[in-house]
DNA sequence: CCTGCCCACAACCAATGGTTGTGTGCTCCT
DNA sequence: AGGAGCACACAACCATTGGTTGTGGGCAGG
């Protein structure tokens, strides 16, 4: 019974408008007798009398009516305060590092399945997945795709394995592998393979960094400055360069160019994609998108690689 | 934890302030622990994060940018609504008689032009001028607007004749005046006109027996128990009985009764509103309102009429 | 790498706010 | 006038809450 409080103020404006406690009791789904020590502890705590208390009900006292429009006003202001960051009153805003990759593609299929949520798609792009858990924790985002360990995040962060990518190889069309329909990893040893990524990223990098240690890959990251057109130039002209893409990606680059696609197989690595939300974030769409995710969730082929921290 | 928690607005707050929970616990006299909870309890019953905690303090998310403001107004409400009823220091409190007549408006346009002043306004009703009295001299309320002769009155209060409502005659679709564009009240003699007010309240009373004898009006006071709307009905399906009503009055009544308002001139008969208030009260607001309500007290018509005891 | 700072979690405890059961006073009806 | 019925207050009791102290983990800075 410290300061003023709420419930006391709304039971206060209900007794007001039924006239009798055992109404507005019944209206709050509370005993009368509850009613009765919600308006006793207002009094107290206001230091006045509001309702004259009759046979027949309670009728409010001056102060009573002078306190009631200010009571009515202090329940707007709850519930404007409230409603200003409801779940849910503003679209979904999602992270997925490039819009051109698997998991903007999958939601696209979200957005078909669901018409009634609206989904934002932003891209904080492929710095750092500490950024984005950031943006996470400071609200600015509702979830993000990342390739991360599942365990070891950050606290109030969850992550969901929704989605795994298979990868091709890339080549220009005078590339010594250019004509090979289908490869092992094994059989890159020894061709350098440049791939797109902030060194600091520890995603990407932590994903290449596994992928050439176990098959004796030498892949090397190419700094953020160094675009994806630049990169898609330089493989296009050279013939021992190549780099690795989601099969599901949908970049684009000029026909010109003449880039082939190799799939990899025996054993065929996955690139990762986890689902990153807060915990606390009660947005509808988030509870749904995550449903939709699970459920379409692709099961991995049999003969899947991961990186071991991504299992 | 069940619905908004005032305490915890205040320490949501007091962390943005502060940027840190430590400090704000110290200054709200509680320890980090229970700041920690109460925000992690606005957190829950909001479902959004507030704050994105770091190792030198907390900052808040977009979410909690966007409840701020709304905190800080809620908490501004809530210290309203206690200074309301606060002994001693409360708002200025007027009786209106009435929420709907025109001393109602001329509070309107108070506190419209005297954001700074508090002013709350209470209904005594039309019982007795007698009661306001009571309530004025007892401090229940700073001033009240009534019909009353500007001598005879009990020590300690003083009257200000601030307001002068013309009468309109107010008539169903069928009543035989219906049509008329206006009138003199010498034509009204022979019609029944009822007027609300309780035969006790010498107010009300005083004035319609001066304006029936001064024109030969049959004048019938309705007693209390038959409200507003009842009396509304029966004028509505009438051909006969009428009513008068303020010019200025904004009572409500179904669209469906199509009540007419027809302007009685020649004489027009007003309908004097005095502000009454105790010689003694230094409410500051006090002041300004009788200062406001002189300042902007309208002419009176040149065809004027009002009861004797009211000049 | 260590230290210091800041916040979260756990365990515990007093106070709160709810419940049921009962009492008192007023109205209305017989 | 007296009793029934209704409306609110009081009392006892109990689950929940919101506070405390104690502790641990993460991060920035030396």
């Amino acid at each position: 019974m410290h300061g003023v409080e709420i419930e006391a103020v709304r039971t206060f404006v209900a007794v007001v408008e039924f006239g009798q406690f055992r109404e507005a009791a019944a209206e709050l789904r509370v005993t009368q007798q509850a009613v009765s020590k919600r308006v006793a502890g207002l009094e107290r705590t206001l230091g006045v009398t509001l309702f004259v208390r009759t046979a027949r009900g309670a009728r409010p006292t001056l102060d009573g009516q002078a306190f009631l429009p200010h009571a009515r006003e202090l329940l707007r202001t709850v519930e404007r305060a409230a409603a200003s960051v409801r779940p849910g009153s503003r679209a979904l805003r999602v992270d997925v590092l490039h819009r051109r990759i698997a998991p903007a593609l999958a939601l696209h299929g979200f957005r078909a399945s669901h018409p009634g949520t609206d989904v934002d798609v932003v891209a904080l792009g492929d710095s750092d997945a500490t950024y984005a858990m950031e943006a996470l924790l400071a609200g600015d985002i509702d979830a993000t795709f990342r390739a991360v360990p599942g365990y070891d995040l950050p606290r109030g962060i969850r992550a969901e394995r929704v989605l795994h990518d298979p990868l091709d190889l890339l080549v220009g069309p005078r590339h010594q592998l250019a004509s090979v329909r289908s490869l092992t990893p094994a059989d890159v040893a020894g061709h350098r393979i440049w791939v797109r990524g902030d060194k600091r990223g520890a995603e990407w990098a932590a994903y290449y960094d596994g992928l050439g240690k176990a098959f004796g890959l030498r892949i090397d990251a190419v700094g953020p400055d160094f675009g994806t057109e630049a990169l898609m130039d330089a493989i296009a002209e050279s013939d021992a360069l190549a780099t690795l893409v989601g099969s599901r990606d949908r970049h684009v680059w000029p026909d010109t160019h003449d880039l082939r696609r190799i799939p990899l197989h025996g054993p065929t690595p996955l690139y990762p994609h986890s689902f990153l939300y807060r915990t606390g974030d009660r947005h509808p769409g988030l509870a749904a998108l995550l449903q939709h995710l699970v459920r379409t969730r692709p099961a991995p082929p049999a003969d899947a690689w991961t990186p071991s921290w991504a299992r």
